[in-house]
DNA sequence: AACTCAGCTTGAAAGCTTTCACTTTCCACC
DNA sequence: GGTGGAAAGTGAAAGCTTTCAAGCTGAGTT
């Protein structure tokens, strides 16, 4: 029996080792009083190693079995798995991702996961991130920018496959972001985008989505039409009151003076810019808020003024959020869907993983205008044309 | 001068390595050509290793100076910490993690961020972890145990130093979360427990909430009370049912057959469970919706069966989400804070990490009666004894 | 001037996986 | 039975940090 026919054989049973007993022996004896690691903890935690002793092949051959790197006959492949079935191995994310220069990991920035809007966003790219086996790390910036730097420097240094960000505000995110295209990650804006931004992205049509709503209520015979956007710093809602304005434009109206107002996203906004709306002369018959927040905080007011809607006032949201078919009477809204943006951002990011020099890709999404109670036509006085009828609940996709 | 002097001077002016030019050398030499490495990618983000050449110092004295291992004199720390800033340099968080056996992620496991009650949890929790320097990854179940164990069993590779689970049912999650102990992990287990449950926890008194609120019904003269709890198979659930069977005992009412139905934690689940309620006789004149999802629900059928709340039905939900404000008429419930509790839940992990055999923590976070419109004294012929006269907006902690 | 001791620094190993270059095995064919 | 080439398998290095034991320095002591 020749030395390589006892290796075949002593593979076989799982024993290589016992072949160099003397270099082992000495290694051992030069390591085995410089130990310096950690005890008990993972120790107990089945590794590579391990399953390369128990089903006698070497560690590459273990990895290649794993990762289908590289052809592996059956006898040993299949050894190699029932060591990983008997001991219940899982390779360890850490050591793969330092190894590989990315793990895992998609990372994701929000303003606030408190906001109606953003958990469904967050569940769509969890939900994709989860099935194609990447793991969704959040974090939240109040819409603070300095915030939102800091999540994106510390978040770099777990090498994240992909980073979906919707960002805080209008700022350059250019310098931050580039250093996760350097290092390999993909990196996807969503919702809103920063200045001068050149990568992957997906948004909604706000545009046409503002549009068609006020559109809709000038069929309904509205003339005063007010609107009460959102931080106008952020793209989307600059957006939105592009659309509002052209689809008064197209009708041949004026936005008068103070009709628009700018509003925090939130009902405290909504709240305190309607109150103003509705002292103008002549009062607003119509008002398009730029988010169902805003309209909810809208709709306090105008029953705080003793007003009703729709009958004194229509009223149109946007988000078309669960909440507007709780609210009293249910809110008219411009739907759009947080959990198709979420996961087309994640399927997006994960693209660009697959093939990092693929032509940059804006996708827009659209929206549908959600015809509710909130909206009637103008009080006979107050309109200049008899109303055109439409049916209720009525759907536009734009 | 000697070269320990030289040494030293050596090393004031950061060229350490000049001294053993034929050392260096052969070590290149011998493993130049065994480059194995990726290509580009990473290389141009700074390590220790570059760090420890600017300063001119070691590896080991940069670890020291960035972890406050051991006492580095203060030129050698100045010339440390200024390569850290001039190259922006951040510790790799997988070597880190790697070698220490723990990274600096929690792993929170949730049932589903869309439900409303959720997202709370989850930015308590995060603003804690983030806080202290940890990132949190998050994972949704859909209550599916399945899913839940998958999660658990992919995220323990990535090593995190705490896990916070919403268990998604009263299944033994004792396996899994053992070898999560046994890594060194910290874990704890919010708002429901598994079976079994001998770990950290943080919960609400569900049982104090729930009779609070029947206790406050029955003050008001209700007699004919019922309950629409969530799924029974978990504590949750079944604390409330509890708390509500205990005030009626209290009061020495009974809790009639049928006036009990168990729905799921929804909009669909109340819906559907109401609308038994209401066919029932005598007709309940003040229902319990054990959480707010499934009062909202009740809220519809009311509605639909052109029964008036309060003044027919009152209602008292359990949560006291926002959405409970923006109802009409505003719904009454049983608040908790979840940002309080996931926030809890994450300080709980942070502090077992510290102190590994601190004895085992439950804590437990009150709960406050919220009273607003959708609560009345019953029908005048459905009320056995004259209603005690509240105070509306009422706020009565448990 | 030699010696001690404390305190600062250092160098190397270890943690776990992937990957490359190389060796060994296998198989077909002469 | 031997040969050649393809396929399969191996072993070691590298990725980056932490941590230990040991080396060094310099002040204080005798």
């Amino acid at each position: 029996m020749n030395l390589s026919a006892m290796l075949s054989e002593s593979i076989q049973q799982g024993q290589t080792t016992r072949f160099y007993p003397g270099i082992r022996e000495s290694f051992t004896e030069l390591t085995g009083k410089l130990w310096h690691g950690r005890r008990g903890s993972n120790s107990n935690m089945a590794n590579m190693k391990k399953i390369a002793e128990l089903a006698g092949v070497s560690l590459g051959t273990v990895s290649h079995v794993l990762n289908g790197t590289a052809r592996v006959r059956e006898p040993l492949r299949k050894r190699v798995l029932e060591a990983v079935r008997v001991t219940g191995y899982q390779p360890s994310q850490l050591a793969r991702g330092l190894r590989r220069d990315k793990t895992n990991i998609l990372a994701m920035i929000i303003p606030d996961i408190l906001n109606p809007f953003f958990p469904g966003v967050v569940r769509g790219a969890e939900d994709v991130a989860f099935a194609n086996g990447y793991r969704l790390v959040l974090c939240n910036t109040d819409n603070d920018h300095g915030k939102e730097v800091m999540h994106l420097n510390a978040l770099r240094t777990y090498l994240p496959s992909g980073l979906i960000v919707i960002p805080s505000d209008f700022s350059d995110l250019t310098a931050q972001t580039e250093s996760y295209r350097r290092a390999g990650a993909a990196v996807v804006c969503i919702d809103r985008l920063p200045r001068n931004w050149n990568g992957d992205s997906v948004t909604i049509n706000n545009t046409d989505g503002a549009s068609n709503a006020a559109s809709y209520l000038i069929g309904l015979g509205h003339r005063h039409l007010a609107v009460i956007t959102g931080p106008l710093h952020l793209t989307n809602s600059q957006d939105r009151l592009k659309g509002f304005k052209r689809a008064l434009r197209q009708a041949d109206l004026e936005l008068a003076p103070g009709y628009m107002q700018e509003a925090t996203f939130d009902r405290a906004g909504g709240y305190a810019k309607t109150k103003v709306l509705l002292k103008m002369v002549p009062r607003p018959t119509a008002i398009l808020a730029c988010n169902d927040l805003i309209a909810l905080g809208a709709l306090m007011a105008i029953r705080e003024e003793k007003l009703h809607c729709p009958d004194d006032i229509s009223l149109v949201g946007f988000d078309g959020l669960d909440l507007t078919e709780t609210t009293t009477p249910q809110l008219s809204s411009v739907y759009q869907s947080p959990y198709q943006l979420g996961a087309a951002a994640a399927q997006l990011a994960l693209d660009r993983v697959a093939h990092k020099d693929a032509p940059v890709k804006h996708i827009v999404l659209k929206t549908e205008l959600r015809i509710r109670d909130s909206v009637a036509a103008p009080p006979a006085d107050m309109s200049a044309s008899p109303p055109i009828r439409h049916r209720k609940s009525r759907s536009v996709a734009s």
